[in-house]
DNA sequence: GTACTTGCAAATACTTTGCAAGTTT
DNA sequence: AAACTTGCAAAGTATTTGCAAGTAC
C-alpha cells in the first residue's frame, strides 16, 4: 500500500480516505467498476459521494496511476497500472484475469503490415474460465 | 448492398430507410458512432430521431449483424460483422482501421496458461499511422 | 494559511421506453 | 390486415460541474 500512497504523494495527489479506499478496492479486486468501488465503501463509510469517486478516477487517469479497461458487454473497469498484460473475460461468471502473453510477434507484425508505429496493446480474449467449465 | 438486405430479410428485420441509411454509413466507414450515424443521416433525413437509431442498431446487435467496439478515449463504434480481425487505432488523428493478423499462437498460448476455452478475441493496437507521422 | 478535496445539488449527457401514427410485408 | 418501425416526449441512468464547508500539507 505504501507503495501507491508514495505515488500519489510524488504526484501531488493528496492523500484522503476516499482515495486510500479506492486504491485498496482496485489492488484487492484487480478490476472494479465504478459501481462497485462506490457500493462496496459506501458500506462503511455512508457519506461518500458518486462524484467523489468519479473525480478520483479522473484525477488518477490523469495522472497515470490507473487505467481505464472497456469491455464489451461490462460497465467499465479500472486497474492500477502495472506491466503490461493481457485479459481474459470469462462469458459465463463475468469474471476478468490478468495473463502475461507473448505479444512481440504479434506487434511486430502489426508494424510490418500497418506501417503505423505502436504504443500500447489491448488484448481481450474471451471465453468459459476453468471453474465454469 | 444487397447482402446486407438480404440478410435483414432473412432474420425478419423489417427493411426501412433508415436501416439501410445505417448499414451504408457502416460500410462506408467501417467503424462509426451513434452521435456520426446521426449527424450524417440527420443531414439528408431531417426526421430521424436519436431513438430510432439507439433502436436500431440495438436490434442489429441482438442479430449479430453488427458489432460494437469499444475504445478507451473514444465513443463506442459499430461495424459490420465480417470475418475476425485486429484493430489499429490512431492515437494522433482517431482513424480506427482493420488488420488482419496470425492470432493462432497466441490463443493457443492463452488457452494453455490460463485454462479457458477461448471462443472471441479483442485486439486493438495503439499507436502513429503513417500519414499522421 | 493555501490549495486541494469533499459532499451535496443541479446540470449535462447518454440511452431506453411508451405510445400513437405510419410503413413494411 | 397483422406485425413491426418510426418519431416524439418522457423517463431512466451515467457522468460532470459549481460551490460552500472541510481537510491535507
Amino acid at each position: 500500500m505504501n507503495k501507491y500512497i508514495d505515488f500519489l504523494k510524488t504526484n501531488n495527489i493528496k492523500v484522503t480516505p476516499q482515495r486510500i479506499a479506492i486504491i485498496e478496492l482496485m489492488d484487492q479486486y484487480g478490476h472494479i467498476s465504478v459501481r462497485d468501488i462506490f457500493a462496496k465503501i459506501k458500506a462503511n463509510f455512508p457519506t461518500l459521494s458518486l462524484a467523489t469517486v468519479y473525480k478520483n478516477i479522473n484525477a488518477m487517469l490523469e495522472s497515470n496511476f490507473i487505467k481505464e479497461l472497456k469491455i464489451v458487454g461490462h460497465d467499465s473497469k479500472y486497474e492500477l497500472v502495472k506491466e503490461d498484460h493481457s485479459h481474459m473475460i470469462c462469458n459465463e461468471c463475468g469474471k476478468v484475469e490478468d495473463i502475461d502473453l507473448e505479444t512481440k510477434t504479434l506487434i511486430t507484425d502489426a508494424k510490418k503490415i500497418s506501417n503505423y508505429s505502436i504504443d500500447e496493446s489491448n488484448i481481450q480474449l474471451f471465453g468459459i474460465c476453468p471453474e465454469c467449465r
